[in-house]
DNA sequence: AGTTAAAATGACAACGCTGTCAATTGGCTA
DNA sequence: TAGCCAATTGACAGCGTTGTCATTTTAACT
């Protein structure tokens, strides 16, 4: 039943050193060799023992996801992409959930990482935004991927990010709007805490300016990623009857745009006749709204698979971090029935 | 910066085993040293290493979470749930998605089992209604827990299940809506391999039946558990005008409520005036319409711990398979504003 | 106090693999 | 063919724990 590699190395007649070799791909193996002792691997369906392997080596066999999102199917897509690339390269993933944003969490941060001998890990926002948990990560000498809103231009400092360009998605979303006449464009905005929330705050702002459309702080509602927020916001900023006139609200992310939705309606408001509304991120959330939202379209288990390979490849790579890796990924509008042409 | 479990045994003056046998709780140490140990433990901040534990001892540290579930809300919970009880006890959690139901399945399953070397694992629905997992771990005397749609009665034979009880729950709505005048109630099932469908298909027969209202197999829609499907089901349902006459429906789960929701939405049919509709499960989608929904609230997190522990204690017992381990978890309904009075 | 069984503790090998370094082999040149 | 270097391969210790069994201590009796 249980198969070591001593079993191999005796069926192959070599050494359990070189089926060691063998097993982890390294050089100066013999052609010949490397093909005898595959065979007995096959032939014993040997599977490496992960436990060994971590205990005996100073490389590790397990990645971590660290997310601090109560965004379900954001985490799902991420840790689904995470999770086939480790399988495919023979990796083990550490699942860290991470509630807290006080002290108290960099410590277990912190055990975390030494208890699991981690050969690296993946920060998704908002705690990829840390600065003081990326120091602790340099200090550690630990790889890490991290996800983050923002454009190339103005992250060429850092390294090791995937940016998903909030400004061009929210620039195109804007521009759809101002394209049907509207004007006064509202946003609710998430966190301010947030990258993806200043990201897309500037890209509303910047698609206002190239069209001439001076901008309007009252139009501006400070809110959370969330339903909830999304409801106040909307009720808010439609108050006294509509008196800024406001004919198209954005929402910071797809909840918030589900609330807007649900307090239009509290107060008869007709989607899209009356306004139009849209959310970020594509969630199937956004599809299962009436009407269905326009959105900005992201791709997660993209994103995320390429996040894995990168880890990957920056962990084999011995010590030395590599700078500069960032990958650009600019999700794309999805225009579905929750916005249209600008009210008379 | 790396602690053994030697440096605790010199701190505390004590041999590197007697360290073991605090560490593991095992009996027949002396309280006196146990504090000792302990106090040497928190000094050092010992973690124990998990790749050496599990290489030395016969049983391991490691559990699997097994799903093949679209719903990443209902994942989330289970996830966190059993992640936050395995950090408690020391063990690591595997993360084993599922997407196909093929045979191919099992293998892969099979080699994940064996390679990870788990001390057990937890099975979501609807995996873990399938028969030939259940005989393959039994077979590899496996220790496992499985969270099942179900009554407690009807599965004695059953061993080491967490019941959800669809069945009472599927009452309790069907009778709320029956109180409020409704007697032509709808129901939109979900994929019918489901358990959970076919136990909240029956909780709804017995309600009508226990208050003599017949039953009606037009009123009956086979879909699945998506968004999509209650769409479908509500349009088929309320199809030339409303030829059965239908004043309520229940989705399958709260996706399907939504569906339904929206294509009343395409007819211009007001919620909950003209008709009412509930879902199940209460996932924090229910509360992200308009209106919210009627549903019937599941303990996820509660259950998940629930089933985390019990799969601990299952592990730790030796070899021996206790028998007959069932727990029974009933949702309660939450009436909010997507039901109310029938009309006249 | 002396005896004895039970409880508590310790010594040491073993788990399955990899890092280190020494030994062997093969291919080449002179 | 000897000589030499680089490419391969092997021997062996050790990673941090736990299982086993031997040893010591304690408690409970005559």
């Amino acid at each position: 039943m249980k198969v070591t590699i001593n079993d191999v190395a005796k069926l192959a007649g070599v050494s359990m050193k070189t089926v060691s070799r063998v097993i982890n791909k390294e050089p100066s193996v013999r052609k010949k060799t490397y093909d005898l002792v595959m065979e007995a691997v096959k032939e014993l369906n040997y599977q490496p023992n992960i436990a060994a392997r971590n205990l005996a080596g100073t490389s590790s066999f397990a990645v971590a996801l660290v997310y601090d999102n109560p965004n379900a199917y954001y985490v799902i897509d991420m840790q689904n992409g995470v999770l086939s690339r480790c399988r495919d390269e023979g990796f083990e993933l550490v699942i860290h959930p991470c509630s807290s944003t006080d002290d108290q969490m960099q410590d277990e941060f912190k055990t975390m990482i030494q208890r699991s001998r981690l050969a690296g890990l993946v920060l998704t926002p908002p705690l990829s935004e840390q600065q003081n948990i990326i120091d602790m990560l340099e200090e550690m000498n630990m790889p890490y991927v991290r996800l983050l809103s923002g454009r190339e231009e103005q992250n060429e400092g850092k390294n090791n990010c995937i940016l998903v360009n909030d400004f061009a998605a929210a620039y195109e979303i804007t521009e759809h709007l101002i394209k049907h006449g509207h004007e006064n464009i509202a946003f609710v905005l998430g966190d301010k805490e947030h990258k993806s929330t200043t990201e897309r705050l500037a890209g509303y702002q910047q698609a206002l300016a190239d069209n001439n459309i001076s901008f309007n702080q009252s139009l501006i509602f400070e809110g959370h990623y969330s339903f909830e927020s999304g409801v106040n916001g909307a009720k808010h900023l439609l108050a006294n009857n509509n008196k800024f006139g406001v004919t198209a609200i954005l929402g910071g992310n797809d909840e918030v745009a589900a609330g807007a939705l649900f307090a239009a309606r509290l107060m008869n408001i007709e989607i899209p006749a009356q306004l139009s509304i849209s959310g970020f991120e594509d969630s199937p959330f956004s599809r299962q709204t009436w009407p269905k939202l326009t959105t900005a379209h992201q791709a997660n288990n993209v994103i995320s698979e390429h996040a894995a390979r990168l880890l990957f490849s920056k962990a084999r790579s011995s010590r030395k971090q590599e700078k500069d890796i960032i990958t650009n990924f600019t999700p794309s509008i999805v225009v579905r029935e929750s916005t249209g042409p600008a009210p008379e």
